[in-house]
DNA sequence: AAGTGGTCTAGACCACCGA
DNA sequence: CGGTGGTCTAGACCACTTT
């Protein structure tokens, strides 16, 4: 019965999970029976009581199952616990590839430098700027528009990146960029984040025909003290959720 | 070194989480400064690695600390809970645009329990919880709603404290009442960002004419392991921005 | 090469639950 | 009492990062 391959790239624990996740999902277990115990899990894919552990934590954490001590392990009933942990992590959003399955560039050019964003990106006015479009997909459907502008000499460097990535298939972020460009390493951001409807420009871009909320995010982007990249966002407000955990004072 | 006592009512993991929380706290571990490797740690406090482990999972799920692989653990940057908590003092927010803040209690009572909610709550299906709905106001204009459920006992505190503030004319959000309730000081909260529609309930609510978009926040808010708090708080799109400051890793 | 976190094992004792 | 989850140990090897 050991479905479960050593296999570097997904750990077992995860496999394990994603075992459990199929039997709640295929109604073989339902909701509030017992599963077998740890030890009998342990036995059945030929894996240690800790590697049973660590799957079960997951699938807890997920909301898919529940523990009581000293009686057993059960499936939850759906719950709210599990919707919030569907949502897309603020983290991937930002640094991981996480769910866009892929990026278009949409216009890679020269911009002309406006008073607000030559002083921000602290450019004389006389330069240029480098303006980087891109669009998100996921599933095929267009779920994000990215507008940046750049100091030139980041625009291009950052702009080569993107065709490089491109060109391979993977999908990416700005942020992941930045990754393949050695001399840039971004070190913090300020960002506001607020709810609007689809202007004419982006209803276009995210092919939307209906009025939609859209999450607007407008994110600066920080080298040390030097500002690299002013970006705004803008994300398909039914399609995407933002997570964070934060402590409190 | 070992400060830990072997305890059986308190693990040996909580007692570190808690040891790594008031170094932080005290600041002899500054953001972004990298910890003692997990090994270090376990031999400091003669405690195995996998223990070690387990309280720096307590830690990075509360927000504290984050890991990179291969290079070490390290003090998350406090920048984003400061500036959010900004955003949840509803006073200085909108004092700060020039408006004049107030809040409303629309509804404080008893609520029957679903099963969603007791999941999350950790309470019996034959318990109840306590539902308090509050409309904060800027200059006499409503601009958001907050809908909250808690266990009975934390209820029961907060809508008191809630109606000391409301008679002495202070405005206040939850977080602000748990302040003066001695018994409950909330650790951290887990929270997603939605930008949506307004729904007739929440049109009505906020005075609302026209489609609008509106921010939704949906929070949990823990003290240590127990969820003490669910909400889920309405912000005209229009009237309310958030803004936080991240550290890129 | 050395150090880090990530995964995994085999075994142990405990506290809680139900028969 | 036996079975469950909860905690804990002393190792081991891996993948990743930095020196």
């Amino acid at each position: 019965m050991l479905n479960l391959k050593r296999d570097r790239s997904t750990p077992l624990y995860t496999q394990l999970k994603n075992v459990i996740e199929e039997k709640i999902k295929a109604g073989e277990w339902e909701p509030e029976q017992q599963i077998p115990s740890e030890r009998e899990l342990g036995k059945e894919y030929a894996v240690s009581r800790i590697t049973v552990r660590q799957a079960i934590d997951l699938a807890v954490n997920e909301g898919l199952l529940y523990r009581t001590h000293g009686k057993g392990t059960f499936v939850a009933t759906p719950t709210i616990k599990q919707e919030l942990s569907k949502v897309d992590s603020f983290q991937s959003t930002l640094s991981q590839q996480g769910l866009v399955a892929s990026t278009d560039i949409v216009k890679a050019e020269m911009a002309v430098t406006d008073l607000q964003l030559s002083t921000l990106l602290n450019v004389e006015m006389m330069d240029r700027l480098y303006n980087l479009q891109l669009v998100g997909y996921g599933d095929e459907l267009p779920i994000v528009f990215y507008d940046s502008f750049f100091p030139v000499d980041v625009g291009e460097q950052v702009t080569e990146a993107a065709r490089k990535e491109k060109e391979a298939g993977r999908p990416f972020t700005t942020l992941d960029l930045y990754k393949n460009i050695p001399d840039i390493a971004p070190t913090h951001s300020k960002q506001t984040f607020e709810s609007v409807l689809a202007d004419e420009r982006i209803a276009k871009v995210l092919k939307l025909d209906e009025v939609t909320p859209i999450f607007k995010v407008t994110s600066i982007i920080y080298m040390g003290e030097r500002a690299i990249e002013y970006r705004t966002s803008y994300y398909k407000g039914d399609k995407y959720k933002f997570f964070i955990t934060r402590s409190i004072q």
